[in-house]
DNA sequence: GTCTATATTATGATAGAC
DNA sequence: GTCTATCATAATATAGAC
């Protein structure tokens, strides 16, 4: 069976070098924004040769495109699996549990955050798609939670979605996105295991506020 | 008195001309960082000749910082105000001041913060020249506040500083960085003064805390 | 599919006239 | 101080050999 054991073999296959384009790429875009990174930097990343980018994704805006497609569809498989699990029982365990997987997610993740801010702030059509395909559907989300529990009152009710999701989207991400500053500035490396679940924590304290009273026992 | 009225004159000054090229290098760099923003697109947004921005800085980094030190220094003085004003009661009320003073900042000055998250990501010269001058004062200030505060009961004692800190600085500015985004993704304009003043109010709200009692009168 | 050229454009910086 | 002209380099993209 020499078709089965073909991406084993000890030479790069073609899907491989695709990947590896792909990853090599969206570090690029992450570190140095679209227009610091070269696709020259992003083949030598990716160990290929510089004509095969225009072999697999004809142009710099395509390959972008592809890199984020990738890195977003993770966070959204993993978000959209919190919003329609079942089992969770209210809305404030549901947006602790959005808030938590968001904030693991990027802190695993820096790269994704960093491309969103590089882009968030631009007029453009990476901003533009990037908004309409990706961040809709989660700030949706969010405003849906924050309404359904302001009609409950368990959170503010004078506060519009659109502060309540920059508040919550910003206060989850700058650490990691910032992460060599704060490296530079407390000496601590935002990447750590221990300190994403630590920001978790101090997000869900700040934000949320402590849990709702125990039906009394 | 002919030297009195030159700067006055149809023509533009030479210190005119200095000007006008860091206010068009600020807003290019913040809107394209440093990578993506060109001198011959500074100089067009100045409207002088190319060759002035090397009169004037003798080259790119030395513009962009020029150009930073500038803008940061307006921020420094705001908040340094506030945190010498001696007539603020407590450090809540400081915390408070302190937070509005900054989304005022930053909501009528979005270069400022583009700048810093640009920057904020990368190893290099630029954010440790940025992180050591500029952000360590303000991250000291913030660290002292809270201690302070958790010292005094309150605020939760088991949040670190650096969380705090990002917290903080990340729930106030995101939506500022992200106007293009925020526009239309909501429809709405964060420098609009009756949202900043609103964003300052839901940060208040959900990150400071609902205003401690009153002495019972 | 992968490689070596190379075309084309745009950039930061410089030289020198006025 | 301000301008035009130009250099040297680096970027994206293309053509075509293997």
């Amino acid at each position: 069976m020499p078709r089965a054991v073909r991406a084993d073999a000890l030479e790069a296959s073609p899907s491989d070098t695709r990947e590896r384009i792909l990853s090599a790429a969206l570090s690029a875009f992450a570190e140095r924004g679209f227009d610091g990174a070269t696709t020259r930097d992003i083949a030598g990343r990716a160990g290929v040769n510089l004509g095969l980018i225009q072999y697999y994704f004809a142009g710099k805006q395509n390959l972008w495109r592809s890199a984020v497609e990738r890195a977003v569809a993770e966070l959204r498989t993993g978000l959209d699996a919190i919003l329609a699990d079942s089992r969770v029982a209210d809305d404030r365990e549901r947006t602790r549990l959005l808030m938590r997987g968001y904030v693991r997610f990027v802190g695993l993740n820096p790269e994704f955050i960093r491309i969103m801010h590089d882009e968030g702030k631009r007029r453009g059509a990476r901003m533009r798609w990037l908004t309409d395909r990706h961040v809709k559907p989660l700030y949706q989300a969010i405003r849906d939670l924050l309404e359904r529990q302001q009609a409950a009152g368990t959170l503010p009710a004078h506060i519009d979605a659109l502060h309540f999701h920059y508040i919550l989207i910003g206060a989850v991400g700058l650490v990691f996105h910032q992460a060599e500053e704060c490296k530079r500035l407390t000496g601590v490396d935002p990447s750590d295991p221990a300190v994403i679940e630590a920001h978790a924590d101090a997000v869900e304290h700040l934000l949320l506020g402590p849990p709702p009273k125990e039906i009394s026992s």
